[in-house]
DNA sequence: GACATACGCAACCGTTTGGTTGCATACTTT
DNA sequence: AAAGTATGCAACCAAACGGTTGCGTATGTC
C-alpha cells in the first residue's frame, strides 16, 4: 500500500508524534505517554510515517527508537514553493499599488 | 463538521483542484473537465475545501467560480517553520564540521 | 530457567471517506 | 412558457481509517 506524506501529516495525532519526536528520538511506550490512547494505536500511527519515511527506527536491545526523518519534511516545503510564489506575486503587487498611490498624492 | 487544512490536502485530487485554480477562478464543471471522475464528485472536494476556508465561491449568473484563498496556504508554511528552523541548523552544523575538517587539513 | 518488559502483528469494529446515481433548484435561451 | 444548462443536496456503497483487544516474540532481569 502506497503511502503519501501528505496523508501521513493529515492526522492530528500523526502531527503531535512528529512535534514530539523532532528534537530527540523516543520509543513507542515513551511516546504513547503522552497521549490519551494506547500503545498500539501508537504504533500503528509510526508505521504508517514510517512506510512513507518519515520517521526511521533505531534498535537498542528490546527498545526501538523512532526519529524524525526532517530531510523528507521539504517535500512538502518544495510541494508549497509553487504557492508561495503566487503570494510572494501578490505582496509585490501590493507595494506597487501603493507606491503608485503614493505618487498620485505627490502629483496632487 | 470542523475541517482541518491538513486534511483537506491530504486528497490528492484536491491537491490537484487546488493546483488547477491557483491562477485562475473556474467552475465546478470546468474543473472536472481536467478529472477522470463525474461533477458530483468534484462538487463535494470543493464543499471540503469551502469548509476549511481554502476556496471561495463567486456566482456569476448561474456559474460559480472557486478560487483559491491563497492566503490559507500560509498556515501549512506556519506549522513547516518549526521544521524548517530545524533543517537549517542541522545544515548550519553540516558547514561548521566541513569547516573545521578543512583547517584540521591544512594543520598537517 | 522463570518472569517481566518492549514491541509488532492480526483480527475485529464503528466511523469516515471518496465515489456514484438520482433529483430538486435556479438561471439562460428560445 | 418551455427547454436546456449549471449546480447543490441526499441516499447509498465499498473501501479505508483510527482505535481496541489478544497474542506471539525477543530482550532484559532476578
Amino acid at each position: 500500500m502506497k503511502r503519501d506524506i501528505f496523508q501521513a501529516i493529515a492526522d492530528p495525532t500523526r502531527r503531535a508524534i512528529i512535534a514530539l519526536i523532532a528534537l530527540q528520538a523516543m520509543t513507542p511506550n515513551a511516546i504513547a505517554e503522552n497521549f490519551h490512547t494506547t500503545r498500539q494505536a501508537v504504533s500503528k500511527h509510526l508505521r504508517i510515517l514510517t512506510e512513507c519515511e518519515l520517521v526511521h527506527q533505531e534498535q537498542r536491545g528490546r527498545e526501538i527508537y523512532y526519529r524524525l526523518e526532517i530531510d523528507k519534511m521539504k517535500e512538502i516545503d518544495e510541494w508549497l514553493e509553487q504557492y508561495r510564489k503566487i503570494w510572494e506575486t501578490r505582496f509585490e503587487q501590493l507595494g506597487e499599488v501603493l507606491k503608485e498611490m503614493k505618487n498620485a498624492e505627490a502629483r496632487t
